[in-house]
RNA sequence: GCCGAAGUGGCGGAAUUGGUAGACGCGCUAGAUUCAGGAUCUAGUGGGAGUUAUUCCCGUGGGAGUUCGAAUCUCCCCUUCGGCACCA
């Protein structure tokens, strides 16, 4: 018979679509559990990426069914963004023609994976059905206060002519397209995800199935930095300046200030002094830098401003400096400068003769002013700071920040580096913000019952990216529904990373289009019990879709706190060295090899080649080997068809033919290892590679036990090597879906193989009778002997003294230890 | 600069708790078989030495240490990748 994949392939497909095994009652559902993978963006075809990360995620779905779970496993497009508004001016398409065409492409190739979607929960989030309920929580989230407008300093990119959020600004560069990012005021919508900044970080704590990496780099980007701010006046003039500083324990210290070029007082400080000329100068010059030159520039420069600071507590004056590494977007814009024990402040200072004044001494080794080389910025005892002189820096913290309250000159204060989100953008395939500007009433939310407000299909596309809509009258003309004076709709539209925050949610209830989500039907599936996808969302997508959630817990739609319990995140595949990419010309296309060698194949080697947290090297020859494999499965069953297909079994068969034959038990053995083996793997680990290696050991053994009994036609010989091979189809299952199912049809079952139990080992199957302990003189290896389960200590000594080669080494010696690890090792100590 | 991950044969990788390093697969070598096949089967495959069926030495980026025993633990260093990057 022959492995002819491609028809194997489509009759699997075609037969569980008739029989409906993936689809989900999810009101019904005993045991839920909820695998989601990152759904893709509709960008045309599937690449790589995907194929291994729903891949990774159809085998946790598929072996969580097996094992008794009723398991929500959907799909649906991420189909917002730039990419569709490009092509329509490239190639004169409608991006929503552009979008759903792909849509309708991608899914086809999903489909051939064989992948266990229940695509009747399948969504897209340029439908308004679905953006609708997400113009409703902006809304909601508005008169909540989560929501605010403001005009502010925006990340602009030229290129993609848009806005971007902080989060999708590379050192300086937008994050699509790598061009120059400049600053712009413009009127932007934002989320108050700063509002959540504590609950995101302590939240870190309890996300024990996530990688240690993302919630690293989740909490380096929420940044909680915990310290004080204090106020500083300005002589001779009516003004205070707020600094924020972690080390208020460092307050006596102070010997200038430093303040940021964009500081609203920059330029008031220095008027009407000698330095007023020099202060413009050097912020004119500041603000003509690209945003992308002043990254990784570190020389510290600065100018006096003229104006002196007066020290809150001991009434000094201290020079007010501007200077170029104060940054405005954090604390105050303000810095108290502590050269002694800050680094910036200590280059700052050499570079200007500024005076060094050391108050925190280390516990061993003495600081001095004249030889400091560089800033001492750790712990110590305070010197030189009046009534706080002699205690430990921590101590001081705590009582300098209360003298300072008590003064009404400080108080305690935390910042974080997260910023709010800003989500207004200034393009075409978006959804719309829903807000109508009058006049007279200012932005008015568009009435509920008037949403969605549906993006107009009619537009004419300019070829410089700039958006249609500011210029369709047909879509911003309308009136005021507070006033109902004429009034113009917002243009803008929402940041595309705003339905994904959601979505998994909106699957669960998908079939409904009353509500946006069903509190009863939601609540019983979320958290997501396991997300499998890239690790470039690490901040993005998981920072957002963890404030969506808490937002709508607070908005009164679910009750979780989080969205994603446990989180995988795949490596990339790569060939050659390097991530694929058209420029690089190393793609391999998914398509071209389910075509040459199936998806099975193709699933298995991207399985098989690597774990799924490591990045994965793609190999033709692997690929050509999983297909052999898969090949050798094939044989393995059909060239034996005549004897195994009469070879049903029970267990107390099984063992009463293996307590007489020593290599059927041997086999059989096996069979249970590696059930047990397999399962571990999947179940604890997510370690697909080596549950297919233990697989394929056990594939070789029967081969070589088929061998052994080569022309056998006993019975109970054939229902030995039945269990192995059916275990080996169970256990390979979730990998190789289709041609496990069909070998299983073959071998006369009835019921899909995606409908069977996963397997048992039976641990008395499974249990060794003899091992190979391993005889080491002195920690060396000098033999290894035979022995029964649970052999004593003195028992294996006793063999293994008689050991020819252990016996050589012991001759004349004294033994002066035995070390045994019961079953596996003994050393002898001479 | 800071934080994190990793470094094992010719290659991808295994070794789950400190206990036979190199499972499984690729590639390679030799042989068999068929040459229509992306074939199949058998044996071998870390390096070195040797009295070449049973042996010894070396070996997990480098160096030290703990231990009867270290790829695994500790310290120092090197390299690669990823994240953050003047965050006061």
């Amino acid at each position: 018979m022959k492995y002819d994949f491609s028809e194997i392939e489509k009759r699997q497909q075609k037969l569980w679509e008739e029989q409906k095994i993936f689809r989900l009652d999810d009101r019904n559902a005993k045991r839920p559990y909820y695998c989601l993978e990152m759904f893709p963006y509709p960008s045309g075809r599937i690449h790589m990426g995907h194929v291994r990360n729903y891949s990774i995620g159809d085998v946790i779905a598929r072996y969580k069914k097996m094992q008794g779970f009723d398991v929500l496993h959907p799909m649906g497009w991420d189909a917002f963004g730039l990419p569709a508004e490009n092509a329509a001016i490239k190639h004169g398409i409608h991006p929503a023609k552009w979008t759903y065409e792909n849509i309708d492409y991608m899914r086809t190739q999903l489909k051939r994976m064989g992948l266990s979607y229940d695509w009747t929960r399948e969504i897209a989030t340029c439908d308004p059905k679905y953006y609708k309920w997400e113009q409703l929580f902006f809304i909601q989230m508005l008169e909540k206060g989560l929501v605010y407008r403001k005009k502010a300093k925006v990340n602009w990119c030229e290129s993609c002519q848009t806005v971007l959020a902080n989060e999708q600004v590379e050192e300086g560069l937008c994050w699509r397209c790598d061009s120059e990012v400049v600053e712009r005021e413009l009127d932007s919508w934002f989320f108050k995800i700063t509002d959540y900044a504590e609950e995101l970080l302590s939240g870190c704590e309890k996300l024990k199935g996530w990688p240690e990496k993302v919630l690293t780099m989740q909490r380096n980007w929420i940044g909680k930095s915990v310290g004080a701010e204090i106020d500083f006046k300005v002589k001779g003039k009516d003004k205070v300046i707020k600094v924020f500083t972690t080390r208020p324990d460092t307050l006596f210290g102070v010997t200038f200030m430093s303040i940021s070029p964009e500081h609203p007082l920059a330029v008031e400080l220095s008027r009407g002094t000698s330095q007023q000329e020099q202060v413009k100068a050097f912020i004119e010059k500041w603000k003509s830098a690209l945003k992308s030159e002043r990254y990784g520039q570190t020389e510290k420069e600065g100018v006096f401003t003229g104006s002196y600071a007066v020290h809150p507590l001991t009434g000094e004056e201290v020079p007010i400096f501007v200077a170029n590494f104060v940054l405005m977007e954090y604390g105050t814009g303000a810095v108290m400068a502590v050269p002694a024990h800050d680094q910036r402040d200590f280059e700052f200072a050499k570079r200007f003769n500024l005076p060094i004044r050391i108050v925190i001494m280390p516990k061993d080794g003495q600081l001095h002013q004249e030889d400091m080389e560089e800033a001492w910025e750790g712990p110590g005892v305070l010197v030189n700071s009046a009534q706080f002189s002699g205690l430990d820096n921590e101590e001081a913290k705590i009582r300098i920040v209360e003298l300072l309250e008590k003064e009404g000159k400080g108080q305690k204060k935390i910042t974080y580096r997260l910023r709010d989100w800003g989500i207004s953008r200034q393009r075409y395939w978006g959804a719309p913000i829903p807000i109508i500007h009058c006049e007279q009433c200012g932005p008015v939310p568009v009435p509920k019952e008037d949403l969605p407000v549906e993006l107009p299909f009619d537009v004419e596309f300019d070829p410089s990216g700039r958006s249609p809509l500011p210029h369709l009258e047909a879509f911003w003309k309308t009136d005021c529904p507070r006033c109902g004076r004429p009034a113009r709709r917002e243009t803008d539209t929402m940041d595309t990373f705003v339905e994904s925050s959601w979505y998994f949610a909106r699957y669960i209830c998908a079939d409904d289009h009353t509500k946006a989500l069903d509190r009863e039907r939601v609540d019983r599936w979320l958290p997501v019990d396991q997300y499998v996808g890239g690790i470039e969302h690490a901040i993005l997508h998981l920072l957002y879709s963890r404030f969506f959630t808490k937002a709508l817990r607070d908005l009164g739609y679910l009750s979780a706190d989080e969205p994603f319990d446990r989180l995988l995140t795949q490596g990339m595949v790569l060939k050659d060295g390097a991530k694929m990419s058209k420029s690089k010309g190393n793609v391999v296309d998914p398509d071209t090899m389910i075509t040459r060698y199936g998806a099975d194949t193709v699933r298995l080697f991207i399985l098989f080649a690597a774990p799924p947290e490591r990045d994965l090297e793609w190999s033709d020859r692997g690929v050509e080997g999983s297909h052999r494999f898969i090949l050798r499965l094939w044989r393995l069953v059909t060239d034996n068809l005549d004897q195994l297909k009469p070879a049903s079994f029970s267990g107390d068969e099984l063992r009463s033919i293996c307590a007489e034959q020593k290599n059927l038990r041997a086999l059989r053995q096996k069979t249970h290892q590696t059930i047990k083996k397999v399962t571990e793997d999947i179940e604890e680990r997510y370690h697909f590679n080596t549950a297919i290696s233990a697989v394929m050991e056990l594939v070789n053994q029967i081969s070589s036990t088929l061998k052994d009994f080569q022309g056998s036609e006993e019975q109970g010989f054939w229902k030995v090597i039945r269990e192995a091979i059916e275990a080996a189809l169970l256990l390979l299952s979730p990998m190789i879906p289709h041609v496990t199912s069909e070998l299983w049809q073959i071998l006369g079952h009835k019921q899909l193989i995606a409908r069977e139990p996963w397997p048992v080992s039976d641990p008395d199957a499974a249990k060794k009778e003899a091992v190979l302990v391993v005889i080491q003189v002195k920690g060396k290896v000098r033999g290894k002997i035979e022995v029964p389960v649970g052999s004593s200590k003195e028992e294996v000594l006793t063999l293994a003294q008689k050991e020819p080669n252990v016996s050589k080494y012991l001759e004349g010696k004294e033994i002066r230890k035995v070390i045994y690890v019961p079953d596996r090792l003994l050393n002898i100590v001479v």
